[in-house]
DNA sequence: TAGGATTTGTGCGTATGTATT
DNA sequence: TAATACATACGCACAAATCCT
């Protein structure tokens, strides 16, 4: 039986300022994004519980295509459904907080030993664009620009391998573990002054890199992300056991 | 604050000897790792397109949980869901084939220095059992079982660390590789002969890291597996060129 | 302990996109 | 170019599981 119809399909649509989502694929990376991105910035804290029907009334769309959007979430470990209660967006303990950096440290160091590319001139424009940001960040630190820029900051790097499951694998255990070094560090006594003095200690990492970048020396670049991830993590672990 | 508990109540509930599919999370995880099997079997090979309502009725339920099992698959690589087409077992080519190996050659020398876990007796026990079955492989060459004993294998070397995530992304690239590694050796002209050689040369891995394990020698374990990664590929590639 | 409220899981009909004739 | 076949994407109604009173 067909549906009466069919006005000209979906060209005809009005076009709509920004995204007028065109294919089912886009619409599914809009949501997921979006979504990763309100956890990683603790719009949704871990132990948060998410209701499929209020992010389809979000999104407008139905629970079918967020369902999607959630499994996808979950395989990364970033949310957790349970029959019968919800979705609730995980949380990891120190112990497991400290493995996922210890990966992280060892995978940094092979960004620049597997198929390192040597940046162009526009990688490096890129490079100090985002030193510059990092500088106006310092006069005022925000939590949320922080988190922005310590992102664009990561996958600026990661951009200097040509070894693509690298690049997807570190960019994973990024989203699963800044959201809980920023949901713990915002539960600490000294946090405002903690943010301060961890936004100077990144702007004097991304310096240093930022100068490794000029000189093409793409060795050296693991060895001081690999000392900063490292101290980052101890820094945490301390403050927390004041 | 509350934490979600780290298991849920169904672990109350009864184990039934044949796994009747109890809850929906069995199942779920029942079609997904068969699925995910089968496409490490070539049963369904580089290429095939797989149809969600012939799988519906191969596992007896609606094409609702097996889309679930298709977006897991998805996010982890080894399908790809195309509105109007059909849903495609991905291939990759040599030069992405050669960028896992690459990552899988680092991490598998992590598994020796990230968290080691020394092998208690009942571990080296079931690397003993591992490796008789290895020698009754070579007796009786199979493209089938070789995969079935190389994958158990790989879990065993896999349970020496105790960094969680590090198994779990090596598990990841290496179900993403053998298969393509199964295909294109499949392909070539000295199949018969390349398949019994490879199976010669990784008794030889096993009898080398079943000696390790026995001195407790977790770092040098590594280090085989590393040249052996290595040289597999590099086998493989040469072949190819011939 | 029982039952209702709430939330995820499932089944199915329909819409939409793609390829082929 | 248009029509047709077919596969995935979507929306909705209902079932199943869990929680709380």
């Amino acid at each position: 039986m067909k549906q009466i119809a069919t006005e000209l399909p979906g060209s005809m649509e009005i076009e709509r300022g920004a995204a007028p989502d065109k294919g089912a694929r886009k619409r599914f990376d809009r949501i997921y994004e979006t979504l990763r991105m309100q956890i990683c910035m603790l719009d949704h804290p871990p132990g948060a519980r998410l209701r499929e029907e209020d992010l389809a009334e979000e999104f407008g769309v139905s629970r079918t295509p967020i369902r999607r959007v959630l499994v996808k979430l979950e395989a990364e470990g970033l949310l957790r459904s349970v029959h019968g209660v919800g979705t609730i967006v995980t949380d990891i303990d120190v112990d497991e907080l400290d493995q996922v950096y210890q990966l992280r440290i060892e995978l940094a160091e092979l960004v620049g030993k597997l198929a390192p590319i040597a940046p162009d001139e526009a990688k490096k424009a890129a490079f100090s664009a985002l030193l510059a940001r990092c500088e106006a960040l310092m006069a005022d630190p925000d939590p949320r620009k922080f988190t922005v820029i310590n992102m664009d900051f990561f996958h600026l790097l990661n951009s200097l391998t040509g070894n693509e499951p690298l690049r997807e694998i570190s960019e994973r255990l990024y989203y699963q573990t800044t959201r809980i070094w920023l949901k713990t560090a915002s539960r600490l006594e000294r946090y405002e002054k903690m943010l301060a003095e961890e936004i100077s200690i990144f702007h004097r990492e991304v310096a240093d890199i930022v100068a490794a970048v000029e000189l093409g020396d793409l060795g050296s670049i693991g060895h001081i992300r690999r000392s900063h991830i490292s101290m980052s993590f101890r820094r945490l672990r301390n403050e927390s056991l004041r």
